[in-house]
DNA sequence: GTCGTAAGACTTACGTCGTAAGTCTCCATC
DNA sequence: GATGGAGACTTACGACGTAAGTCTTACGAC
């Protein structure tokens, strides 16, 4: 018992703030974000729940603490990018604030529930702010005034980050991408047949469905590739703040 | 005791699903999100708590109520705006696009908390689709094909109900406008004192802050007006949507 | 070795939430 | 006037976050 503490066994001070953050990460991968309480997390670290008040503040410290884990991720993946050489040219900002918010975006998809979080957070995290300074740090390469810079992060809006908010989507997890095929196919096939049945209320939505269903084999399924619209729309977005950018210039 | 029920004294079955719901908003309308519990909702209409699951099958059935009433409301207000004539010039549809969109902008900034709950829905609200088809309809007058009017609704996201999450935001209400200025104003000035203190670190960031704040008075207050950048946002995605409809023709 | 100390765990308890299950009470109908 | 059912009330349970207090253990000073 009085055995030295220095050896296996699980010493009583391997509990750190970091440890429960990143039990707290896998704990939302594995169950989901509602599955993120106290009493469960303690569980998972085999200790009581009240014991984790002393490595986090509160509950909404510890959401903080797990966005923060996440934006160390995504800062990381971002720093693995070769970054933009300094006499590239002006127009060089665009294509690498696209693959910069793609990365971004990948690491998201690891951690569908942290959308979520980011969301409803209130303070910001040190490495998104840094992340987003390095944004600004291309529009500028580009040539784009402080002002417009501040105008293109708004209208981005979470896109920066890599998600844009899907209103309704049919059950799926928040940003999920390619997994969840059976369960999602029984909610969009629910989601068309209820539309289809008021067809006179909603005329140009059932003909949309219409098109865009057989337009791929596997009828319903893959309405949307969540990849491919973000994209879509992350790309109207950067060649509009490109065209005003090169508006300012003259 | 045995009187009439047919005189005032409000009679017991006053009380329906409608005006369940209507109560349910007005509460969130005015002290927020999470002031709306049954409990509270319940002692809002002088019953108890348990009484309402008569008219709503649980709470998320309550949410589900609440945001159809909004988009009651909604349709309601773009209803109101006067309709395309049917021999208006395709180009129309992008005005009439924006108008329709900043009129459910307005009746989401009157219900700052509907945007979270819209967020929060799996389903869908039958006048949120009605909303929905009258965009597509917009669109398909612009000539739009039904594969570009889909990536269009997913490019659009939220801005087509009207708001845009935006991220950080420092304390306010979720998309509230005016009010809300000294606090707002404390938590501007503490979150610019953080980044000034981490200047090197962000060198970016601190520069289009000072260049921002001293464009008005004020300081650092009003950084950013919401309508304003909503609407750049928005500008930006019709514009982009407009150019590409103009090359499907081609 | 012994012992004081304090960090870090555990225990207990409270108030809130959503809601399952059961009861009572009024009113419309026959 | 009896009856059935809608719509209210009552009670209770198991989550949740967390305040407050207690016990245990490792470690430095003696």
């Amino acid at each position: 018992m009085t055995s030295p503490r220095t050896a296996g066994t699980a010493p009583r001070t391997a509990l750190t703030r970091a440890r429960v953050l990143e039990s707290a990460v896998a704990l939302a991968d594995r169950d989901g974000l509602g599955a993120l309480t106290m009493r469960s997390l303690a569980r998972e670290l085999g200790i009581e729940a009240m014991s984790l008040y002393h490595h986090v503040a509160n509950k909404e410290d510890l959401l903080d603490g797990v966005v923060d884990v996440v934006a160390a991720e995504i800062q990381e993946a971002v720093g693995e990018l070769e970054p933009l050489a300094d006499d590239a040219p002006p127009s060089a900002w665009k294509p690498a604030m696209r693959r910069q918010i793609l990365t971004a975006r990948s690491v998201l998809l690891r951690h569908p529930w942290a959308t979520t979080v980011l969301e409803s957070r209130t303070s910001f995290s040190l490495h998104i702010v840094r992340y987003y300074d390095s944004l600004l740090g291309l529009m500028r390469h580009g040539g784009l005034s402080y002002d417009l810079v501040h105008h293109a992060m708004h209208a981005l809006g979470s896109r920066a980050l890599g998600f844009s908010q899907e209103l309704f989507e049919p059950d799926g997890a928040a940003a999920g991408s390619a997994a969840g095929g059976a369960a999602q196919e029984g909610a969009d096939d629910a989601a068309t047949a209820m539309l289809t049945q008021m067809a006179d209320e909603v005329p140009h939505m059932v003909e949309m469905l219409a098109e865009i269903s057989h337009e791929e084999p596997g009828s319903t399924l893959g309405w949307c590739d969540d990849q491919t619209e973000f994209e879509f729309g992350l790309d109207i977005l950067l060649d509009g703040l490109d065209r005003l950018a090169e508006r300012e210039k003259r």
